[in-house]
DNA sequence: GCATTATTTAGTAAATTTTACAAAATGAAG
DNA sequence: CTTCATTTTGTAAAATTTACTAAATAATGC
């Protein structure tokens, strides 16, 4: 079967392997060098921006469709990615822009009023954090751009996908008070300033730079290596690690940074 | 359209009305008098106990559906609900409690495998709190059952509605922490010492009883009020009222209890 | 009336945590 | 071997939490 079989047998007779009115969201952000960014796709057949997602197979568990997804995007498994809120609000799906004509072009298919893939659909959001510099975006068959976004400069987004990342970044950002999160974003070894930055730059909120390292040492979360990181004309800082039995702990029971 | 045809319409063409795959489920909180239990429904073709639930209408938004379903179950309307969790995993629906002969004497219809009620679900979670005394539990003519159940002495539940009490404790009791509680589970106006064992039930934890009224008067969530309440041969408590304003803000925002 | 009593409130001191800031340590560069 | 930017430790003040004491109070029974 080639892509465009492939592609067809999907439209047509999706809903074998997927489960029809139920998807799923991703709202990725993208950490590097104290820059936040959000995975944008724009898919051919629609003249906006919006999340990447997918339907979700007939045999995966939620996490699982929301980690294939994400690896299909970014090239990255195994990432953090917590479940955020479903939407389901009946005029969700609202856009003017799906183009029946791009559609027929990229498909070959004209969409039916009773093809699975027009009904009303839920859809459960995901979010993730990743390096984005590890990233290597892809668009897809469905996509013609799958690009990272800052911040602060989200075009407005089709669906309800506006509110989906606004609902994900603030659960990301209260979860960061409540749980550890660095170890899929750091390497194995890092320097408190890249820890405190990382959390600097998720939050967009100033961490004083002495207090917050030691937070994090009190609450037995980071182990200090024998190692140093070279960094030029200056105090070379040790490098850290996470302290992994710590950590999971934590993970499980929750904490509390102030 | 008698009660029969109806269910038979709901089960031959429910997915007209209602979105197929996809359902909610409740975990409705029951608290009275320092006791904390949780209302569980029979069904009348399944040999086990579980969650209240049902499908979306297509005109619905979630929240509205669980909203809906809270009321068939207890009669009480404008409960504080909260989404905590959407379970999808593919065996969840796993069960040897089906009793088809049952289902057939209840329905007419015998089940057959395209039946829109047969296929995998996915289940929006909600939970809400009320006070138990209040409620009129109504099984509905699914179920042969509603009842309260103490906390302490829940049946093993049939699908995953064990993790589902389990997951919806959890979300609840930190948001406890999170956000004020008590609007729809006292009086308008009430005793300090009524909020303190609310809390303290909901919790299962003992709160200093000096110092947590004091922590919510200092947030400005309470108000005192002129009245008294007499309550026999001691000192009166005064009574209290939220301050409205401060709690909606708080719901929106965010607290802190300790 | 008036002492008794159980409970509600207010008060406060100690303990702990958070915050803000100062100063020392460090290691490469000039 | 001094300078410098940065890391790291130290610490004092501020704020909050916790634990406990004591005062206030209102009905009751004598």
């Amino acid at each position: 079967m080639n892509i465009n079989e492939e592609l067809k047998e999907f439209i047509l007779h999706g809903y074998r392997q997927y489960i029809p009115h139920v998807s799923i969201d991703c709202a990725i952000f993208g950490y590097h060098d104290r820059q936040l960014k959000v995975l944008l796709i724009k898919h051919k057949f629609l003249n906006g921006w919006c999340l990447p997602g997918g339907y979700i197979k007939r045999t995966e568990k939620l996490v699982e469709a929301a980690g294939r997804n994400v690896k299909e995007r970014t090239g990255i498994e195994g990432l953090f990615l917590q479940q955020f809120k479903t939407f389901g609000d009946p005029n969700r799906a609202n856009t003017d822009k799906f183009d029946e004509e791009k559609w027929f072009a990229l498909t070959g298919i004209r969409m039916t009023p009773d093809n699975w893939l027009v009904d009303q659909t839920i859809s459960v959001g995901f979010y993730a954090i990743t390096d984005f510099s590890l990233s290597v975006p892809q668009p897809g068959i469905m996509a013609e751009a799958c690009t990272w976004f800052d911040i602060h400069a989200i075009p407005h987004l089709e669906f309800d996908h506006d509110e989906m990342v606004k609902e994900a970044l603030h659960t990301m950002r209260v979860q960061l008070y409540h749980y550890p999160i660095g170890y899929n974003l750091l390497p194995e070894k890092f320097t408190l300033s890249d820890i405190h930055s990382l959390y600097e730059t998720l939050l967009e909120k100033k961490l004083d730079i002495s207090n917050f390292p030691k937070k994090l040492i009190t609450l037995g979360l980071l182990k200090k290596t024998t190692e140093k990181r070279n960094i030029g004309a200056h105090r070379s800082p040790h490098l850290y690690r996470f302290d992994k039995a710590r950590y999971d702990q934590a993970l499980s029971e929750g904490l509390v940074l102030s």
